[in-house]
DNA sequence: TTTATTCCTTGACCTGGGTCAAGAAACATG
DNA sequence: CATGTTTCTTGACCCAGGTCAAGGAATAAA
């Protein structure tokens, strides 16, 4: 995936001129990732943000301790440490990669200066608002609903509603991703395979016909 | 607390030129907060974002079956309900007074056509981009810290870093709004004054002196 | 002051999901 | 292919904090 592709594609580019798009393509630097690779940990100086081309990135907050916790699992298309842009120039939490991709860094000042634009602006604090809608809804999620409840709701909300999924993330990832352990996750599986209400094959997933009808999630 | 001097002492509102604030303040809707008013319901088509003047107000979710979640107490300066501005015109949460205050309601449209002014544009961005990252905090104390810690936080949030908190919340109120119930709080308090921790009288909790440094809590 | 309400405390009990440990599978690499 | 490495599964055990219930305190209303 080219960066001009990817501007063109993205959702969220598409109120970009194409003067202006020409000049992040111009600008943004390509970067191979391979999985495990660091993009950046908490406390760095950030001078970038990101836009994913292609793979996924596990944006993480950790504790010195060691725990951690998974606030978001970036996809394709998708920007992301884009809070460095007026605060504080230290990322506030940490990245890797879950997968081998793709990533382009946009530095900060030239993006900066693509907010000038107006429906470039708008557009971007939608994409904010609807980033601090996702938050929200985690927070309520994850105090709400079980380990079931958020499995389902992950699948949703990564892969969109399907009744199969390829499933391309390590159980450990995906148990994080939902707030839960690699072995919580394991015995999950097992038991809605018991249950009858999904059916797991390798790396492929699928959810028994109405399973999803008849909780009322969409 | 009138809109003139809350529009002027508001941080974020300070980038706004006195012209902006002048039609601000001219169309803006003053509105008295009793305890337990409900400002808006998750669902509710909204025209306005909420300028809190005084008072506490709860903005929270809740599931079908009565379970809510605290995203946020709100308190006085504080600008909410702002994601209804660009995206679907719909309350994705619900918003009550904790108790008696004063909010002003701005106008969506009033509110939408200051952001061309850029300065205000950036202050606006910076304040989502901080909202972001305490949603993003608030996800991870969830997950990783116990009780007493979310307890603890939520003071040095909600009033800053003291040593003597006079609390005007409700019991009930703290312990959601740090994910707990009413009685792990009760319990709590009473634990935490065991162990020397706190001193409660009334309405006012002292930490012990040292308390939080010796937490590398900030 | 009496009477409602709402708030707070405390006990008894329970459970979802975490932790630890130890194999089993799957993958990767020389 | 063999061998190391990571991932996944399963069992045994535990505990923070939730739920339910019932009395006590405080505040408001009458």
């Amino acid at each position: 995936m080219d960066i001009d592709f990817l501007l063109e594609q993205t959702e969220f580019f598409k109120g970009v001129s194409a003067k202006s798009k020409q000049a992040l393509a111009e600008i943004c630097i390509r970067k191979t990732l391979r999985k495990n690779d660091v993009i950046f940990s908490e406390g760095d100086i950030g001078h970038s943000l990101y836009l994913l081309a292609s793979g996924n990135v596990r944006v993480f907050k950790s504790t010195p301790d060691g725990k951690e916790t998974v606030i978001k699992v970036i996809g394709p298309g998708e920007l992301f440490a884009e809070v460095i842009l007026f605060e504080r120039d230290v990322y506030p939490a940490s990245a890797v990669a879950l997968k081998n991709g793709v990533v382009y860094l946009l530095p900060k000042r030239q993006f900066y200066e693509l907010l000038g634009d107006n429906d470039f602006r708008n557009d971007f604090i939608r994409m904010l608002m609807k980033k601090q809608r996702y938050l929200a809804d985690q927070l309520h999620a994850l105090t709400t609903y079980d380990v079931e409840e958020r499995f389902i709701r992950f699948l949703l909300e990564q892969y969109g509603n399907k009744d199969e999924y390829r499933i391309l993330l390590t159980k450990k990832d995906i148990a994080s991703a939902i707030g839960a352990t690699a072995e919580t996750l394991s015995r999950l599986l097992r038991r809605m395979q018991g249950e009858g209400k999904i059916s797991v094959k390798g790396k492929i997933i699928k959810l028994k016909s109405g399973f999803l009808k008849e909780r009322g999630i969409s």
